[in-house]
DNA sequence: GCGCTTGTGTGCGCTAGCGAGCAGACCGGG
DNA sequence: CCCGGTCTGCTCGCTAGCGCACACAAGCGC
């Protein structure tokens, strides 16, 4: 769903809150603008915010290794970055990235497990998004596995457009390489095939989807799997 | 960790549970055996119990495009199934088989939601086995795709061995090929380069590891990083 | 306008793993 | 004792992706 430019902003994960439960977490949470490149957790340290993304959106990394690394979440306004928080953990295992700027609604850590305890209704809207993030997380353990790249690289442009809420997006080839944990000339290569076929136009890091379903035809069958999973649980 | 044989069969997520609320969890469990291969889950069905097992071990395979498939969990005695009852759905978008014969505790879906509101020990050990499940999940993502097959096979012997109470076990090439997402050949390989080393010794299906250290030398690092992140958690 | 940084497109030799298919070894049942 | 199923080992040709290195082009600061 390419969700037009001027879309509101709106985190759904909240939005799905009864009235009264919803109005106690917009109260309590502070707005703030997320920078592009903004890193919100890196592995080691301590969370002590969640974020709710309203027209920003966040990627998950799993550094491995050194220099490798694999995205394995894209957190936009369907979700919220510190699911261990509400697991009653404090640490992550893995780096958080702004990958599109824009503003978020942030919740201190010790206020967020309060509400979590007081309100069953935030409990269980967040518990059904961990299970759908679970799920998402292993078909990406599996689609990494066994899908090529151009099909995972179509993914994740229909991934990223979703929740940037635009049909263009800036990203460059490199910074794609780090997320599907390919080198760089895997993603040149996926890339200019997405592009003859004339599914997108890019240029020096700036994306633009222009066939959304041609690409929906190119990713793997992945996409739909994460957006039916999300639809079924939450939607 | 290579319990002995005689290894007490209890689950060690109850145990780690105050007096109280173990009691009445192991007093609505019932005890049931599960033979090798059997099916607990498959995708698209619901899900009717949680199982703790104790000297048994369940394998959660993730099935991508018809014959392909990937292991995305193994849970033993330090663990359970059943996590998606735990936040509130009842599907799971992943099958579970039992991968070592043995007995486990079982809990039908109702009790356990009953008991996970009603007592907070429980509801806080579960979430904490959740985030440790969710880790060693991001921590596959990434060691199924940068890691040799060799590393990884190594890796699943010494998990299953921390599993099976035992140096020895049942497995077959072409069963593992499904769990590490590759051809048997490539299994055959890096088992028989293992068995050369004098690592493991094999034959029709039943594994022993001879050396451990020289294993754990022989697996990535994620079979470290797999422990310390349940050790610091739930140790 | 010049030079530097950043992003993109190539090419080359190489390896891990793929698909398919075959052969022998082992084992249990009739 | 043989037959058939199961498990393991190996081959062949092939491809996706790797590491490395180099070329060029577009934008930016000065």
């Amino acid at each position: 769903m390419p969700s037009p430019q001027n879309a509101p902003a709106v985190n759904r994960l909240l939005e799905g809150l009864p009235n009264g439960n919803r109005r106690r977490m917009l109260a309590g949470c502070e707005p703030v603008e997320l920078a592009f490149g903004d890193v919100l957790y890196t592995t080691g340290g301590l969370l002590k915010h969640v974020y709710f993304p309203t027209r920003s959106f966040i990627s998950l990394v799993m550094p491995i290794g050194g220099a490798a690394s694999l995205e394995v979440g894209l957190i936009g306004n369907e979700g919220m970055f510190g699911v261990p928080l509400a697991l009653g953990v404090d640490v992550s295992p893995v780096r958080a990235v702004v990958q599109g700027a824009g503003p978020a609604l942030r919740m201190d850590a010790a206020r967020f497990s309060r509400e979590l305890r007081e309100s069953p209704a935030l409990r269980r809207q967040i518990d059904r998004y961990i299970f759908v993030h679970l799920s998402q997380l292993s078909q990406t353990a599996a689609c990494t596995r066994f899908h090529v790249v151009e099909a995972r690289l179509a993914r994740w442009l229909l991934m990223t457009q979703d929740r940037a809420h635009a049909d263009g997006f800036h990203i460059t080839q490199q910074f794609l390489a780090l997320m599907l944990g390919v080198r760089r000339v895997g993603v040149t290569k996926a890339a200019s095939s997405l592009q003859k076929r004339r599914l997108i136009h890019y240029t020096r890091g700036n994306i633009t989807v222009l066939d959304r379903p041609g690409l929906r035809a190119a990713s793997c069958v992945c996409y739909r799997a994460d957006r039916e999973a999300y639809d079924q649980i939450l939607g």
